[in-house]
DNA sequence: AGTGAAACGACCGTAGA
DNA sequence: TCTACGGTCGTTTCACT
């Protein structure tokens, strides 16, 4: 909650082979997981409910968007006045917009955006995220090849 | 598998259903499920098993950097000669870069790394990515404040 | 934090519409 | 592709360490 809230969670090697194990099928079961790592099922089960309950680690189903549809994808840049925060927040809540963050550097707001064609693209560039107050400029990164892609932490 | 395959995968509403409940929590039970979208145990169970395999979806644990005492994390947009492929492989192997996308526009490549401190970050960038051959240029973009962040397809 | 045991519920294979 | 059903295995609760 506090944003200064700067201290590690200290993962043991049980936990960490217990996330990676959910990494590799988040319905493995808590028995089979127990065998994996040496522990009892309830023990491993009292770990996955602290890790999910303290916001460490969550288990969900992810979609490919190129398997439904979404056959474009690109980053965006903008550079902006004011207060970026109002901007991102605008972004966030296009359905097309599926990734917001506020940085440092030559831009100030990178968006990633999942479109199902060019002309969707093309419209919700000039129509939705340019038009928007305080957006100076853009510049668009068009995706041609997703090469890697983690929601992996933990086991490295 | 090949490169061709544009076509999207038709989903019902009732797996349009399946897949929000899973986004939700990717441990519910096929029986909850069923009785949330109308269909028998062995219903769901068929149909979640047929988005696995097929790729459209995947049940899997997501962890949170932060909370794992990755404080720093970036973007980094590269300018590069040669091919961007073997680059994009290089960048892909190291366990700082989570993300890896080539792309077309002022930058070949985008990758998003994550790093426990700012020195982890200097030294990513100069001893491993900067140094890579063929990488012509760089440019960081610290990342003050994630947003959004959607695994969520499907349900729009 | 961990184990073990018993009751309960989920999961899986198979059969049939 | 769905439902129905029975056997098996996983999950839950609780008492205990």
């Amino acid at each position: 909650m506090n944003p200064k809230t700067r201290a590690a969670v200290h993962l043991d090697d049980v936990s960490k082979a217990i996330i990676e194990q959910l990494q590799a099928d988040g319905r493995r079961s808590y028995a089979e997981i127990g065998k994996a790592v040496g522990l009892s099922e309830a023990a491993v089960r009292q770990r996955v409910q602290k890790l999910t309950d303290t916001g460490v680690m969550q288990i969900v189903a992810v979609t490919d968007p190129m398997q439904l549809g979404f056959f474009r994808q690109a980053m965006i840049g903008l550079r902006c006045t004011g207060d970026t925060r109002l901007i991102a927040d605008k972004l966030a809540a296009m359905p097309a917009v599926d990734y917001v963050v506020l940085t440092a550097g030559s831009f100030d707001i990178m968006a990633e955006v999942v479109c199902e064609s060019d002309e969707d693209l093309i419209t919700l560039l000039n129509s939705e995220i340019r038009s928007l107050e305080g957006v100076v400029s853009t510049e668009t990164f068009v995706y041609l090849k997703l090469h890697k892609q983690l929601y992996n932490w933990g086991t490295r």
